[in-house]
DNA sequence: AAATTTTAGTTTCCGTCATCAACCATTATA
DNA sequence: TATAATGGTTGATGACGGAAACTAAAATTT
């Protein structure tokens, strides 16, 4: 049972590798690289997200966070407006371009795991959901875990907090 | 159906963050960054692979392997030999302590996977394990596919090279 | 209400890192 | 033997993220 873990996370961490940023052919999504991608996604997704909590969604720092916003924001991806609620915080959106350019990306990976799984058949690939639902879901879960267990933020704040 | 990939995209990527660079907590393993321990890890596997092959297996360029596997000489984990039949030619291999800590970071993560998933039963185990495989097959496979399609190595060879 | 503290975000400085191009050494080819 | 090709390293460069200092705007204290 421990060698089918071993296995497993080997399986994942190859599948990551090649959808991570080196992967496929060691390119990600046109002028953008991945933490770009993702932090177009979030906001993507989100409406009105502060600067803050692109870098907390990423695991990055506000710094971090907002230089990457800067440089979609060059790109002319998204926006930035103050809020009007509290004239500390900044309220992201995507532009039509930068909404439009996640889109097609999107359209575009998704075409590839299409690609990927076209020999499955559809009871398969709704196996596959199922699995990868499961997978998701509990990594979330896991990560809330260690977060609880650490609430301070920053140190000692690893894998390797884990029992041997 | 098409809605089914774009949502197992979405997952796959979403599960690849978690598992990448800037996944759990941001840190990655100990002492060594993802790239550094997944070139540790190939190192581990083969026996007297070249400085190129490590390249070549991480979608990077020579002087980039050249430059990590310095990283990881200087870290004590691994040992250039020069090649006995060629003498251009570097034999990287693992030394006894990047041996262990590859070990000891596969164990950990092991463990992650495995709290992740305890809530599963056995059969769902094994069919996370099955439908890993195919998609890391696949994932393989596509990505030699694409290869094919441009031999020449560098120009063109993105995602967007697919059909729209 | 004035003073202090807290909070959101930006900016400067810095270290890390991967690529390109030039380079060295060795082997293969002419 | 001369030339080309190949494996690997090195130096310059640019992208990038974090820490800390800083600005401006709430929130809190007194």
């Amino acid at each position: 049972m421990h060698k089918d873990f071993v296995h497993i996370y080997n399986l994942i961490q190859e599948l990551s590798w090649h959808f991570g940023a080196h992967g496929i052919n060691g390119e990600c999504c046109g002028d953008l690289s991945l933490v770009e991608y993702m932090a177009l996604k979030r906001i993507n997704d989100a409406e009105n997200i502060t600067v803050q909590e692109v870098g907390h969604a990423l695991n990055f720092t506000k710094s971090g966070a907002s230089k990457i916003i800067d440089r979609l924001e060059n790109k002319g991806y998204v926006k930035r407006e103050i809020s009007s609620i509290d004239g500390r915080v900044c309220c992201v959106n995507t532009t039509a371009k930068g909404a439009e350019t996640a889109l097609e990306i999107v359209q575009r990976y998704s075409n590839y795991v299409s690609e990927m799984l076209k020999a499955q058949d559809a009871a398969m690939v709704e196996n596959v959901k199922t699995v990868l639902e499961i997978l998701v879901d509990s990594a979330h879960r896991q990560e809330n875990l260690l977060k609880g267990k650490f609430p301070q933020g920053g140190g000692g704040m690893s894998v390797f907090s884990m029992d041997k």
